[in-house]
DNA sequence: GCGGCTATTGGACCAAAGTCCGATAGGGCG
DNA sequence: CGCCCTATCGGACTTTGGTCCAATAGCCGC
């Protein structure tokens, strides 16, 4: 397994258009697979490594706004790029404010939506890298006794063992205790880093 | 002074537009202040407290867009809301991809304007506090000497004390010297707290 | 009931951090 | 030339944090 070419998944009703935006984008050295409905494409597994979508937007079924819509509440954000023939303002700022990528209305000039291709799969690649980040240190969480989850979460607040102890009911010498798993579990090497992991629970995922 | 009512610019140099667009804001209890140019909003003085902007896009001179531009370079961010009367689909699209609230065309709904402007509003105040935190902290660090802010970059690393002298060729007696005059300076009453300070510079800002 | 996980603590001990004191030395400035 | 800031250390001491070994007790599942 080798690190392959993103993949452009590209979601159109018209045969042709498939047709061509496959040319073009392939030549351009990405991979890509075309779904003529919406609803083809939901019911294709969620792609594993760095992709974007291309909608139309008008199609039969699901519009390819309405797909953005199903696939906000999805686990991991899409990079979207929409396309349509018959764009107006409301639309294409609804899609922007969905967070799409671009917005291009045909004709396009090719290599405007290249480009747009190649910020679209810069962002997933981005967002999955948080995204990896952020699950990979819930799975560490979850490893902790409820405990240590309440130990974590005031070590992370500055107390001191002491206060900690005050705080929980429960002597010095057991703070020190959980604290240590804590610190393996997490796999921090200090402070610093124990306390970059909380706040990354939050930021990351804030930082939209 | 009290706090007062939030603050919308509105720049149109359609002077029916601005008075008719003033009777409406004002109503909703905001504070209404209009230009006819986007010279003449440069040429005010940047608002203190809270606010938004309302741009129409066609104007003789600089565009609201350009307006956008210019101010996508200075001190502050704004929260545009734009108005106009022909939009096109790539105008929209640049608005909203240079981080505009919204885009309307006219005819519009009062109320969409309205909601606009509430959000416009809502984002301008988290930007603000944000903008607020991160130059305190900025002003903080300035306090710091060369060497503590050498120092504070390592202690925020995790490394211990014995390490950073080590890295930075002194004794460890000198770090901590340095290190608690930085706790001092930062007015930080842990790692923690430093850590989060330390941060804080880059997350909030990258936040968008 | 036995084994395993969790939570709790004790003692001993070492390493690290924080806090006082004082000291030296170079640079910039009135 | 004194004065202040900065940077550098030393000593002495206390408080914290971390580690190792060991022990008790409750709960859960097989």
């Amino acid at each position: 397994m080798t690190a392959s070419a993103p993949v452009v998944f590209v979601v159109d009703d018209d045969a042709s258009v498939r047709k061509s935006l496959t040319r073009l984008i392939s030549s351009a050295g990405y991979a890509v697979k075309t779904f003529a409905s919406a609803r083809d494409y939901l019911a294709h597994a969620p792609p594993k490594g760095p992709c974007c979508l291309i909608l139309d937007v008008r199609m039969p079924g699901l519009t390819g706004l309405e797909l953005q819509e199903a696939l906000a509440g999805a686990a991991h954000r899409r990079s979207i790029v929409f396309i349509t023939g018959h764009g107006d303002v409301s639309m294409s700022v609804k899609a922007m404010k969905g967070g799409a990528v671009d917005f291009l209305t045909k004709p396009f000039d090719s290599k405007d939506l290249l480009a747009a291709i190649q910020r679209a799969v810069a962002k997933d690649v981005r967002d999955r890298g948080d995204e990896a980040k952020v699950s990979d240190i819930q799975a560490r969480v979850r490893t902790l006794t409820p405990r240590e989850t309440e130990v974590f979460a005031l070590v992370v607040t500055g107390m001191l063992n002491k206060q900690i102890g005050a705080a929980l009911g429960i002597g010095e010498k057991t703070v020190k205790v959980h604290r240590a798993r804590v610190m393996d579990k997490m796999r921090a090497g200090s402070v610093a880093e124990l306390v970059r992991l909380a706040d990354g629970l939050g930021v990351i995922a804030a930082k939209e």
